[in-house]
Parts: C-alpha cells; sequence; structure tokens
DNA sequence: AACCGTGATGTAACCGGTTACATCAAAGAC
DNA sequence: GTCTTTGATGTAACCGGTTACATCACGGTT
C-alpha cells in the first residue's frame, strides 16, 4: 500500500505537501502538484480513510437506521427499495458512503443503544432514520444527539434534526374528494395505526374533506388496519357485515387495499361497481392486481433525494430547516374507482 | 471523547495495559480488569474504530455491492429485501457492519472501480455481491482480489470467493415435472435471460425433465424475458399465438409469470383450466394475485444467512468453499396449476 | 539597503488506538 | 541461596493521514 510518505519520498516533496495536493491543491505550485498527481496516480495511491478519520474527525459516512419488522415479510415501509436507490445516489454523487446500523428491535435490551454508540464509534457525519411504525425510543433519542440527522416518515425533533414525509393530509382529502365526485356518500375509511404520523394524518385529511362536504363519518366506518394486507382483509369483511354498508372505502395503504379488494371479491362483491376502492403509496403491485388500484402516489425517489438533500446542507453548516420537508402526492386513476 | 489514555490515566494502569483489558482480558489480572472496565463503563467509553482500524488493518466492515437496475422500478434481484435482512443479523450478531458501495452502473467512466478502491480505502473485511444481471467485468475483479468475497446468483470465481445461489436447475425440473405430473404434454417456458447463471440452470433444468419423460420441446416453445413483468405479458402473448399453442407454462421468474397471467386472462384463457402456469421465486407477490401462483420458492433469508456464514468462515481463516452453496427449492403448489 | 508581505514548502505534533519488547516481582526448581 | 520461569504491566514505536507553525526565497516598498 503507498502511503503518503512514500509519495514524497518518490517526487522530492514533503508529506504535508503531498497532503497539500490532495485536499487544497490550489496552495500548491502548479508543477509540484501535477509532479505529485502523477506518481500518485503511476503507484494507484489511495488514501486511507481510517487515517483521514482519525485525523479529522469526518469519516464521510452516513448512518442508516432502518429498522425492519420481524412479524411481517418485507419491509414496514413500503418504499424502502427506492428510497434507498435515490437515497444512496445522491449521497455517493458527494462523496458519502451508507453505513447501515444495528437494527434496534433485533437487539437485546443491552444493546438498544448501538446505533447510537455506531456514529461515535465510526465518527459518522450523519444519520438517516426510516420509519419502522415501533417508535423506538432509543431511535428517538439520535434525533437529540448533535449530529445531522433526518428522518422518513417519523416525526422527531431536535437541534440538527429534520424530517421529511408525504403530504398524507392532501393526498387523503383528494382520496375522499375523488370518491365524492363520482357520487359516493356513504364512504368509510381502513385506516393505519394512529400511533405512525402518516396513520394519522391520513385519517386526518379523510375527515376533513368528508366535513367540508358535509358527509357524515358514522363511527362503524372508520376501522384501523396495521398497514399490511391481512388486516385490510378481515377490515373489509367488517365493513362489508355492517347493516348499512358503504360503497367506497378509502383504505390508507396499498397493501390493505390490495386486502380489501380481495375480501370484496370473496364477497363476491364487483369492482367498482358494487364497492369503489382508493388506496394509498402506489406501491408496484398496486398497478399488478385486477382491477388495478386507483391510489394516492407519494414522490418514491422523491425521499431519498429530499433526505440526501436536507444532510447534505446540514453537513454544510446549514442550520437544521424547522420545517418538515413534505413532498406532494398526486392521485393515480386506476380501475377500482 | 474519552480515550483510553484518559482510562489508563484514571485508573493508574498504562494504556497498554487498558487495550488488554478491551481486547484480551483474560490476559490482565482480575482486579486491575475489573477497575477499568468500571471506569470505562462510568466515562461511557467508546472505542474510536478509526484508530482501531488504522493499527490494525481490520474494520469489522463488510462491502456490499448490490448495482441498482435503473432501467426498472425496483431491484433485479427479487429478494433483494429478504437477503438483507438476513445478512444484517447474521453479520451484525458478529460485530460487523454493512457498508454499501458504490453502484458501478451509476459512477461514470472514471468511476468505474470505484467500488474495489473503497475495499482498500476503507479497509474492508469482505464484500457481498448481489447479482445484477449486468455481467459488470469491474464486478467480477473484485473477486480477483485478496479479499473474501461472496456473491449471490452470480458466478464468480477465484481465490478467497465463493457464492450461494439456489437450486435453479432443480427447481425447473420439478416445476416442469409437475406439469407434466398434471397431464400435460405441451409445456412452453419463458426463459430468463440466458446471460444470467439463474436464466441458464433453470432453462436447463426444464429442458432435461422433459427430456427425461420423453417429450419434445419445440424450438418455438422456448421464449426469452428478462425477468420483468413486461416481458411475460409479452412471451406469453407470443406463445398463445402460436398454431399449437401450449397448454402449459413454465416462467422462469414470478414477476414474468404474472405478466404472463395477465396476457392469458387478456386473451379470454382460463387459468388453470385453458393453460397451466409455474413460476419461480415466490415472491410476495405470487400469493396475491388471482389465481394464487403456483411456483418454486427459494429460501429467501437462507441466502443472507448462507452468505453471512460463508463470510464469517472466511473471516476466520478457513479457505473459500471450491464448490458454491446451494440452497434446496421447493415446489408451492397454489391456483394456477 | 533594510524591510515587509506573500506564496510555497518543510517540520513535527497530533488523532486514538495496537503491540513488540522490556521490565519486574513472585513462585518454583535445584 | 541462586537461577529460571511465569504472569502482569509499562514503554514506546507505529498505523497513515492532517495541520499549526516555522522557514525561506523573492519581488516590491520606502
Amino acid at each position: 500500500m503507498t502511503t503518503i510518505r512514500e509519495l514524497a519520498r518518490r517526487s522530492g516533496v514533503s508529506v504535508a505537501t503531498v497532503s497539500r495536493v490532495l485536499n487544497t491543491p490550489e496552495v500548491v505550485s502548479p508543477d509540484t502538484r501535477e509532479r505529485v498527481l502523477r506518481i500518485a496516480a503511476e503507484t494507484g495511491y489511495m488514501r486511507n480513510e481510517s487515517a483521514r478519520t482519525l485525523a479529522t474527525k469526518k469519516s464521510n459516512l452516513i448512518g442508516l437506521v432502518w429498522d425492519t419488522d420481524h412479524r411481517q415479510p418485507g419491509w414496514r415501509h413500503p418504499f424502502f427499495q427506492e428510497i434507498l436507490v435515490a437515497l444512496k445516489s445522491a449521497l455517493s454523487s458527494h462523496g458519502l458512503h451508507l453505513l447501515m446500523l444495528a437494527n434496534p428491535s433485533d437487539a437485546d435490551d443491552g444493546m438498544r443503544d448501538q446505533h447510537i454508540r455506531a456514529v461515535r464509534r465510526h465518527n459518522l457525519d450523519g444519520v438517516v432514520l426510516i420509519d419502522n411504525g415501533s417508535h423506538d425510543p432509543a431511535l428517538l433519542a439520535l434525533a437529540e444527539d448533535a449530529v445531522p440527522c433526518v428522518s422518513i416518515d417519523l416525526a422527531v425533533a431536535g437541534p440538527g434534526t429534520t424530517y421529511v414525509t408525504s403530504d398524507n393530509e392532501g393526498g387523503a382529502r383528494a382520496a375522499a374528494r375523488h370518491l365524492i365526485e363520482r357520487g359516493h356518500r356513504r364512504i368509510a375509511t381502513i385506516a393505519g395505526p394512529q400511533r405512525t404520523a402518516p396513520g394519522q394524518q391520513r385519517l386526518t385529511g379523510f375527515r376533513a374533506e368528508l366535513d367540508a362536504n358535509g358527509i357524515a363519518l358514522p363511527e362503524e366506518y372508520v376501522v384501523g388496519g396495521d398497514f399490511y394486507f391481512d388486516s385490510g382483509f378481515t377490515c373489509m369483511q367488517r365493513l362489508l357485515a355492517l347493516p348499512d354498508p358503504p360503497t367506497a372505502v378509502f383504505a390508507a395503504g396499498d397493501a390493505m387495499a390490495v386486502g380489501a379488494l380481495r375480501a370484496a371479491a370473496a364477497g363476491g362483491l364487483r369492482i367498482p361497481e358494487d364497492v369503489a376502492l382508493v388506496g394509498f403509496d402506489d406501491i408496484d403491485l398496486a398497478a399488478l392486481v385486477q382491477p388495478a388500484l386507483t391510489t394516492v402516489a407519494q414522490d418514491k425517489p422523491g425521499f431519498g433525494t429530499a433526505a440526501a438533500d436536507a444532510l447534505l446542507a446540514m453537513l454544510a453548516g446549514d442550520p437544521a430547516p424547522a420545517a418538515p420537508i413534505i413532498l406532494p402526492t398526486h392521485l393515480v386513476v386506476r380501475g377500482t374507482t
């Protein structure tokens, strides 16, 4: 392994000069710079990141905490994939790498703060949290730390902390409005868990839009799911079993919406003729079921790039934005309405 | 930040002794050990990983190269999610972290070897490659490196290199056998790309089983897809348009199988009455379409744990296994056969 | 001619660990 | 009683960078 001392020896300059060529090339004379760079290229020099991190306390590493859910297959967050692609791509174009941190929920109790410790131990420059719905207090503790932190769909507060989420309320209103415009008056919802921010906000938006249109929402028209397929199925069954069943349903997540779709089909109902259905998320599956699901689309890559941008700004010294970053949603009309 | 020098000062021993307490506690006397540990706990000492890496050249970091495909939504590899969960969980229980490396395909040309360089720059202890189907030569170059390397569904060779894959051939034979047992004789296949190992092996297995049963496979019964939904759709249309269309189809991937399902439905055919269908992978979607897809299931978490185990063994000094690690598959019979 | 500012470079301390080697006291061998 | 072994600990070099400060040559002032 070539080191800067070796480069210095070969090019007849001091280690400091080599270091300057690599970090602040403008302060070194053109000819030495050129000579050192040439020799560096010839010898295939690569900087040792550990040594640099040790000296500067900056690692160019961003921690990623994304807590998986062991009770369910796949991820909690519907867009983990797309978020990760966009996030990584945006970060790596700035020379930052992602380090996956320990999963708080599968650590034993003594290890609950593993990811916080990792921030210190590896001199991480920042952290990205992706909501898992579990609201682990250890996660929130991260936000209180000094390190820049961006979370996705998880409302955290603290200095150097911000979060990005979709316009859940607006999206839910759009879904409700769409159903109203289609002439529905008996509209129910399969809500998400009310301890999650998206779950709450989507229910709030849904309520608000019905309210604004003077449409009543009986208590039994609000049933609570957990964002997964199975809960959508059983919730829909409950709704259809009501004495006065709804003619339209807004499911606060596509997986639940697909579950609802199956329940309706199993009950012999035609969609959208007998009951209309709108989902939320626009996961890949939404376009593949039949009939294809009308849903509120979130800007999937937008999560990743917005998180990266916010992080980069904070790394550049900007203060954390006071307000969360809210991404627009849009209604995608398909076959279920 | 507490350092070991600080700990040494506070507990009245030398830095070497503190380091020993942390790394080889058995060589230090019980009372000093206990005292140092107590003071370390009191002061909230955390080891600086960069310094340790610098000194030992071991980072406890594993690189993850998983190349995304920008032409398609989602990942190339159908199980990226589950693999990652299992992999990370297995690795982190051994104190190893995953570092996501630059994506070779979205790097500009000067950066094609970014991920190889990262191995050196960050002193990575090993690398996991997840196949993207692109067969980037820069990926393969990694395997020639000295660092322990495990790849998934990508046949690479080199010292310190092994790979894990499913029993694609066996799985494909099982799929074919199942269709034969159902009485089918005109059986076609929507194959995967033949430049990928799984694509090849599944076609080989399919052919072998038909052959073993004395069933002819006309050339027009083999159509090539790209593992994605759309190709499954168009391939199925081609098959159904044949003068003598098949009564059963084996699709080498579930996404293609679902595409085929839609094409059959669009063509007014009933499944499985008019045409039977078997997929491969057992992605989540397989159970959610209607009729639910009969398919060859792969051991999704098995990929992650097998890769982790192989890597850990190599880190412990074992030579790389000469033979690839082959995970068993099993047929899941659902509604399409 | 003495002085100063400036730009390029060198010297050496420092970041926080690890570890080869030295030291030393106590126990055991003869 | 001396010698050797053993176990516990200390000293200091080293890993490969960064950077504050010092040095020095040179052109411009006065």
